[in-house]
DNA sequence: ATGAAAGCGCTAACAA
DNA sequence: TTGTTAGCGCTTTCAT
């Protein structure tokens, strides 16, 4: 049977109050001697308090929604840590999301979080859609967005990369190489995020005074099969290029891949430059040259935010924009 | 203001208990005209249930707690999603938590986890510690082991991997290839998964009637600096192999390095084999032959295990153990 | 310094 | 067929 705050009260020969107190260390005007008392009656039973029974006065779980797309993406694994770690520190856990970026799944699993009560909820929206945030605009909980940037009415704070420097510090650094037919390898242009790439590609390329060519751009999906696929455009279309820039490091590894079958030496023949900083970016051949996103960092800011907006209610609208770091190895 | 059962009570005109019966689907003897009235006011005015209202009284959260070392280990993001997926389709909600194969972190988890009152809870053993069990022995919540065998006092069941038909049969593929001098790059012995899979290499060379080799055997960790090291040792003891058999898929990246920096080529000089068939595997130059964990499987497994539990007493002290897939690439 | 009591939103036995 | 009521385990106000 469990044991509750009314039998540690018994035990100890004072009210429920009184042990509620102590609890939540409310206990100013509580004599140390019962103080103690309580304690170690706790202690010697091994009581532990029931989070539901408090919540449903308090209002509040100490409970927050991650959603995102998909956890088996590479992409994310260091994120949902960083927002973990940050959620345990503050003495909140966390419910675990993957929407595979569809809005069906994403409006139940919305729902779901509501239902439990969640503080606050974590959202990396949906690459696909930029229409129906209905389901979305009506949730009245806390919302902070996280990577993914688009204009959803209700959030309440924002934490991304500055895609527009990352992409354009790590062109340049492939002019500053030598290298000077740069395909990009791009992701959809529905993203903000993709677009924001392009941008700082072109200036790149523009400060370096080098041509912006657009058959040199080729848009796809963050997904690996695209990367073997824009080579093969590449080659097909007998477009030339001594270097390629991709979305992220997944393509870049299948990009390279189909690179050395087509007989291209990396980094002699054509140099590879990845976006991401995976896990397994250090242990490909030749390790990966690419744009670290702070992945870590984001999941443990955004939750930072969110608690900081959960407990005191000033900090609404921030905009956390986090930096990105090139790290050189021998694709390029 | 948040909208309770009771507005939608007194909007209907009818009595909390009859909202109740209603939402609850126990509504046999509800006139069907009432049931349509109180659901029109659900929808119109968008109620959503308070689970933690109800878990109060039911003594059930609908919630489970997911305990593994660390999500960004390429190991667990499948398992974790395999999780996930099967207790969303089963109406329950995943608390995700990463120990890092810390002790005090195991049990700060679970005493959260069992404040917040979770059904029952998904726990993959610490590597390290085969001692204190205490804080576990003491929880009553329903667990589920995966993965790593121990044998902890109150366990309802076990989602394993058969490591030792795994291991034998992909060595034995190595041995049919023509390979002689197996290396076996392992895992820590403390570990049951690093000693069912030694038997598995030994039973291989048995068979083919090949002497087994102690020198051949390292034992190490499972982290990727270990597959690096292993190769420095083998080549500095001047230790002959032909191929290489990796406690996991990491190592064997890791290894694959050293090896191609070492000047041989693979798998002409020497073959390499790995474990768990993780994202990358199939991306790296050449692609990895492994031993595939069915990791997916595994996580949905073990919550479909879980809940079985929960919600009909009989299935308790099952085992379950998923077969291991050979997948061939390039690598031998 | 301590306790009585109301109430959080809901379910479930029992009454009507 | 529907409603009344007693909790679930806790926090918090207000007395004492």
């Amino acid at each position: 049977m469990k044991i509750t705050i009314k039998d540690i009260a018994n035990e100890a020969g004072v009210s429920i109050a009184t042990v509620s107190k102590i609890l939540n260390k409310k206990d100013d005007n509580i004599s140390e001697k019962t103080r103690q008392k309580v304690l170690a009656i706790i202690k010697e039973k091994n009581y532990i308090p029931n989070t539901i029974a408090r919540s449903l006065v308090t209002k509040q779980t100490k409970t927050i929604g991650l959603v995102i797309p998909d956890i088996t993406n590479p992409f994310f694994p260091e994120l949902v840590r960083g927002a973990e770690d940050c959620a345990s520190a503050c003495g909140y856990n966390i419910f675990f999301c993957n929407t595979d970026d569809k809005i069906e799944k994403e409006e139940k699993y919305i729902n779901m979080l509501v239902e439990k009560m969640v503080d606050g909820i974590i959202f990396t929206q949906s690459a696909n859609n930029n229409e129906g945030f209905n389901h979305l605009s009506q949730i009245k909980k806390p919302m902070v967005l996280i990577d993914r940037d688009v204009d959803i009415p209700n959030i309440k704070g924002k934490v991304l990369v500055d895609n527009f420097n990352g992409a354009c510090e790590g062109v340049k650094y492939l002019i500053k190489s030598g290298y000077k037919k740069i395909a990009f390898i791009s992701g959809p242009f529905s993203t903000k995020t993709s677009l924001d790439r392009l941008e700082g590609y072109k200036k790149a390329l523009e400060e370096n005074n080098l041509l912006f060519d657009k058959e040199l751009v080729l848009e796809g999906e963050y997904k690996e099969e695209w990367g073997n696929k824009a080579i093969g455009i590449l080659i097909r279309n007998k477009i030339l290029f001594d270097a390629i820039f991709c979305a992220n490091d997944i393509i870049a590894l299948s990009a390279m891949k189909s690179l050395k079958e087509a007989g291209m030496r990396i980094p002699q023949d054509v140099a590879v430059l990845g976006y991401d900083d995976i896990y397994m970016a250090k242990l490909t051949d030749p390790a990966l040259t690419t744009i670290r996103q702070p992945n870590y960092e984001m999941g443990y800011e955004a939750v930072k935010l969110l608690v900081e907006i959960l407990e005191n209610e000033k900090v609404e609208n921030t905009l956390i924009r986090l930096n990105t770091e090139l790290v050189i190895r021998q694709s390029t």
